[in-house]
RNA sequence: GCGGCUGUAGCUCAAUGGCAGAGCACUUGACUGUGGAUCAAGAUGUUGUGGGUUCGAAACCCAUCAGCCGCCCCA
């Protein structure tokens, strides 16, 4: 094997072998069955856009420090995607007089950050969005919790391993008011909310102070933040949770006031599920409602929900606790062997007709010994080999073995077929 | 952008300044028409890269690259 002299891959890109690229479809594949039963739509968006189409709304850091950004041969500054939401809100925007309400469009594709990789984040990533356009009511985004808690349901994370914290930002607006905080501070103080359990209580209080509560305003923001009832002080909760338990997902959602999110434009609830177990401390989805997305890229208001999943850290989650189903090598359970060079078409005509039957089959390219050949199919995984030596040829006949409990039979070449299916059904 | 740890065979790792090794995997054979088990034999290296210290460096020092963990950030 050549080593030092391969060219490395890019930082902090995905190299996807077939086993990875399967547990990439596996996600792919439950992220859609989820969209799909709530009867969202599929879509996308160009990889590729202008920085402008970011610097409108997106955060100063995103878009100067931990995007991709370079000159195209025009000299505009093109992007590579770092987040799907502006595109989906030009592309409603474009639209918004046709399209039938409310969307509800779901979208997987890949997204690149210039950040420093490290467990649960690369700087090439694929994202599962979903969203609801045109409606703004609470049981909206309870269903947007439902088709989360969903896809977690459908990949096996019961509710003692994942949890969905829910708060919401008009409620916690009003408590911060009843404290007396200015609505300029509201923003430095979510940020301090934010980082709360990363820090030690003694430097939270300190740096809470710093940012110019008061001591009052600092021990009303504790008991704020330590009160798991306080939702029952929002309307939109009571009504939230009231939904999530006729779509019967309730025991997968908690009321928590310390879920803020960075986010800028989310408006009312907010949510973030995490690994309850403990093993990755990075959440695994978040999203929340935003009122005011289309009217800044030029769109008439219309209000939203929706959320986004990264597939690295639930990559490792489900793979941590055994999720992913046992990876199959071959997609073709049936291998013919190539005796030797005067019956190699004669396999390779077998192999065609069994595949004209419908049957995935793969052959050996070539004459070889048999047990190099067994073994290749063993390590494939192949269920089925079949043999055509001179004694099968000479008696019309072919040999198939099952690998699966090592037994064989010689069957006329009529029965193949149905031997072969006997055994992939059995 | 900042801090810490780690780079040795395809993989996981040993060798603490004195001949670069083991297990797994691989190849071959036992078994010339049958995989997964067992046994035997064999092959495998620019010790990430570049420099320095030393009689002697995988080990110590400097630089650099890469990976991991954390900080920042997470829209």
């Amino acid at each position: 094997m050549a080593s030092k002299s391969v060219i490395q891959s890019v930082k902090g890109t995905r190299e996807f072998y077939p086993e990875e690229m399967a547990q990439r479809n596996y996600i792919y594949s439950k992220v859609r069955e989820a969209s799909q039963t709530f009867g969202y739509q599929e879509w996308d968006a160009p990889f590729l856009e202008t920085i402008d189409l970011y610097a409108a709304k997106s955060g100063e850091e995103l878009v100067k420090e931990q995007s991709f950004c370079f000159p195209d041969r025009g000299g505009d500054l093109i992007t590579l995607r770092p987040e799907l939401t502006p595109s989906l809100a030009r592309m409603i925007a474009q639209k918004q007089g046709e399209l039938a309400y409310p969307v509800r469009w779901w979208s997987f594709g890949p997204f690149w950050r210039y950040e420093r990789p490290q467990r649960g984040r690369s700087r090439e990533f694929f994202q599962w969005n979903v969203d609801m356009l045109g409606v703004n009511s609470p049981e909206a985004d309870a269903e947007l919790i439902a088709v989360g808690a969903t896809f977690l349901k459908l990949a096996g994370l019961t509710p003692q391993f994942a949890t969905i914290f829910v708060n919401n930002r008009r409620l916690m607006d009003a408590q911060f008011d009843a404290l007396g905080i200015p609505a300029e501070k509201r923003l430095d103080v979510s940020g301090a909310v934010d980082r709360r359990t990363k820090m030690e209580p003694v430097k939270w209080d300190e740096y809470v102070l710093e940012i110019g509560l008061s001591q009052e305003q600092l021990d009303g923001l504790k008991q704020i933040l330590t009160n798991f009832d306080l939702w029952q002080k929002s309307d939109e909760l009571v009504r939230l949770f009231k939904a999530l338990e006729a779509l019967g997902v309730k025991e997968y959602v908690k009321f928590d006031p310390n879920i803020m999110r960075g986010l800028l434009y989310y408006t009312g609830t907010v949510f973030e599920a995490f690994d309850t177990s403990g093993s990755v401390r990075r959440a695994i989805f978040g999203g929340g409602r935003y009122d005011n997305l289309l009217r800044d890229v030029g769109g008439d208001p219309l209000s939203g929900v929706g959320f986004a999943m990264g597939d690295v850290v639930i990559g490792i989650l489900l793979k941590e606790k055994g999720l992913i189903p046992a990876f199959v090598p071959t997609p073709a359970p049936v291998l013919v062997t190539i005796f030797d060079e005067s019956l190699w078409m004669e396999s390779f005509s077998l192999a065609a007709e069994l595949r004209a039957t419908g049957i995935k089959v793969t052959s050996y390219p070539e004459p070889a010994k048999l047990p190099k050949q067994f073994k290749f199919a063993d390590r494939m995984g192949a269920k089925v080999t079949i043999v055509i030596g001179p004694d099968e040829a000479a008696a019309g006949k072919v040999t198939i073995k099952n690998l699966t409990n090592s037994t064989q039979e010689t069957v006329a070449r009529a029965d193949v077929e149905k031997t072969v299916r006997k055994i992939l059904e059995g």
